[in-house]
DNA sequence: TCACTTTTTGACCAATTGGTAAAGACACGA
DNA sequence: TCGTGTCTTTACCAATTGGTCAAAAAGTGA
């Protein structure tokens, strides 16, 4: 075989790899990193644990797996966010995508939640790496539309992260919001965060 | 001995209890309930696997006893919040408290959010018995300042929320601030959410 | 000092868990 | 059909972990 070059996965190897890791996303942002067994991964795989290890070398490469997809998606909306839209709308329109990825993917931002609540053990080279120099790009961009009197005069770090946490906040604190609001009232919350935002940003 | 009134605790007891909590608090929020091990928290604490047992029936008692004595302190700034009282100072003193022990208090905070991430299996009775009156209560107020005209008009449980995410968020998802921030910018961010907010509520 | 209670410890255990080894079942091109 | 490489399973292991127990040590009041 040429060098490096891996040979490219059987329809076998696809199938059940894509199996593990929906079950392990499963599993892992529900009962945590340490909480989640290989056995529970396996039985929600169908398949059985030596054959997970056949796919993976362990617990820990099936987790960094994860978290390695999750960067891309979860970077991709402030990526779309396009420094000569306009920038009420852009912004917006990032909010917007966020609440549906909270709504669509809620165990993809468990999963981030939860390891960036334990202190980002296998995610904080990612971070640096990847998420820190698009998040100055980012900051820059908003600090422009400021700078050009298109938007009120705010901090674009506070901003971000307030966008982050309004609109996560319904996927990981989910059964609270439940518990309270007898459903998860995203409806309710794209309105609500909306005009939050709209104010915020006004000149 | 008479009946069922339980001795006081020797100042051994106390001290003891108080070194195991506390220790389990630093534990359990750093590796959430799973993650933690007695061993762990009998090494933080000082003292040996079977003393911690001595005093706590199980692992499980120390988590729930920590999370019994968190939701008095979590509700308290909530129950200060006073319908006689201005809205707008009200509820700007709110946001500041909750900042205040998102500084002071990080541990705890991680504490909630982690067992809320995991679908709150040992707090869901809580949040039902404790949480959701003091907020039912909460919301009528808010609503009725609202109604009043003292207030834009807004859903208070959105409000609420987004309180509660934007100022949790700076101990719940410290490493990631802090890697994109260099340092956890609080007084910054103090600033921020109060004027968010404060344009967000006026009429 | 003595009797009695509270606290602490060392040795131990059963269950769980991540992981391995090797044999067996299966797919598929020649 | 056969043989070879891919995939799966059975049986097993060592380490970890929550927890027990009996005995030793340390307090404590009279």
């Amino acid at each position: 075989m040429p060098d490096g070059a891996a040979k490219k996965p059987s329809r076998i190897q696809q199938r059940n790899r894509h199996l593990i890791l929906d079950a392990a996303l499963d599993v892992f942002s529900a009962h945590g990193y340490r909480g989640a067994t290989l056995d529970q991964i396996a039985e929600a795989a169908g398949l059985s644990k030596p054959n997970i290890l056949y796919y993976f070398s362990g617990k820990e490469e099936i987790h960094v797996t994860l978290l390695n997809q999750l960067m891309e998606t979860w970077l991709d909306p402030l990526v779309e966010m396009d420094a000569d839209g306009d920038p009420m709308t852009e912004l917006l329109a990032y909010v917007h995508r966020k609440l549906d990825m909270a709504r669509d993917l809620p165990r993809e931002s468990r999963l981030f939640a939860g390891e960036i609540l334990q202190g980002a053990p296998r995610m904080h080279p990612h971070l640096v790496a990847d998420l820190k120099p698009l998040f100055d790009e980012k900051c820059g961009v908003i600090q422009g539309w400021v700078d050009a009197g298109k938007l009120a005069p705010i901090d674009p770090r506070h901003l971000i992260f307030s966008i982050w946490s309004t609109t996560q906040h319904y996927a990981d604190f989910d059964v609270q919001v439940r518990v309270l609001s007898g459903d998860t009232p995203l409806e309710g919350a794209r309105r609500y965060l909306d005009t939050l935002f709209r104010r915020m940003l006004s000149v």
